[in-house]
DNA sequence: TTGAAAAACTAATAAGTGTTAGTTTTGTAA
DNA sequence: TTACAAAACTAACACTTATTAGTTTTTCAA
């Protein structure tokens, strides 16, 4: 009778979501089996939901995991007293670093998410929405003085774009350290907008 | 008995790939079924077989067609004369219109490509290594003149995910022109590696 | 009009899905 | 040691899936 193994940090649910968001990232949603899962853990299916509610629930957690994060970001950098260049780079930074260090669940909540349930799905999409609109305004801000006057919103959306692109990076972390990686981008996404 | 309708410039297969990839554009591949997809032409799931091999296959003919056309494209920019800065541009251009006027194809390609067969999987992944591999000698090519020495495969991974991740543009495409889109990201993407 | 090919149909199958019910084992505090 | 809760198990369920076999209908050139 093989057991979940908790760790000092994570408890029994932390690492099914875990394991749960490594087979969601590599197979997609729909493809993983919730047997297959139970397999990676060395335990039949059944016993999972003494954890969980449903394999559904379990990107839900996933998903509002990683959304909660962002958007705690955002509301800080706003609140910050930086001015409009630091803000920008370090709204970045935060990106590059998630996606280095939480690859897995990042991926999923990028790329998974339209497998949600209606309600959720929208909530969802709202807050991604609200978090666009964030940037939209210190991008706004900003072109009263450091930058040129191209449209803020497709601003945004390039560099959301770019950075949440990076999952092809996580492949070849050898290649560039996080340091090159941080720089040589937030290089490239504000010196194309700055006058 | 409903039949599938041709075009002038549709055969029957093309207009089943055209209602495969909307369908596993919305749904994802895995989470969209034959039932369904026959259901969309108005006829049974096996009549379906008279024109295609299996469901896999449309996935394969979606991604290697699109994949086709980006090499081809590239291919052409290596080829022609242009300056460096040209062919930076064209390619980007090229992005950003693919995703506007093939949008679903181009997203499924993106997006579903891991359901591939291993082989096929295999064989469309090192296509787009090759494709970003052309890309870095374009980009290497520009920092002897133009081109800051910020790391070329970083910056070519910048560019890419941006337009990669334009999909969330088309839902906004009465937002702007197309011709704003490309000459905005353009400028964002070519200033920010410019001397 | 005939005959053959294309393209639709119905019926069926084997495999896989998430999940529940009910039971047994394990871990732990009294 | 006992008793209770946590967490594992087996067996089974109702559905859905892609695909096949075999048959009927439709299309269209000769």
């Amino acid at each position: 009778m093989a057991k979940i193994k908790t760790t000092l940090y994570d408890s029994k649910k932390d690492i099914i979501l875990k394991n749960a968001a490594a087979l969601f990232k590599s197979k997609g949603f729909k493809a993983t089996s919730v047997r297959e899962l139970a397999d990676t853990m060395g335990i039949e299916a059944p016993s999972l939901y003494n954890h969980i509610g449903s394999k559904i629930e379990m990107l839900e957690d996933i998903c509002f995991g990683i959304a909660e994060d962002y958007t705690l970001f955002m509301n800080n950098v706003i609140d910050s007293k930086d001015n409009v260049l630091e803000k920008v780079t370090k709204v970045i930074r935060f990106h590059i670093q998630k996606v280095y260090n939480d690859f897995d669940k990042v991926y999923v909540a990028d790329h998974e998410w339209k497998h949600l349930p209606k309600k959720q799905l929208e909530q969802f999409l709202m807050q991604r929405k609200m978090y666009e609109n964030n940037f939209v305004l210190i991008i706004e801000e900003g072109q009263k003085k450091h930058f040129k006057k191209i449209d803020a919103r497709i601003t945004v959306l390039t560099i959301l774009s770019a950075v949440r692109g990076l999952e092809f990076l996580h492949k070849r972390r050898q290649e560039f350290t996080l340091q090159i990686l941080e720089d040589s981008m937030v290089q490239h996404l504000i010196n194309g907008i700055i006058k």
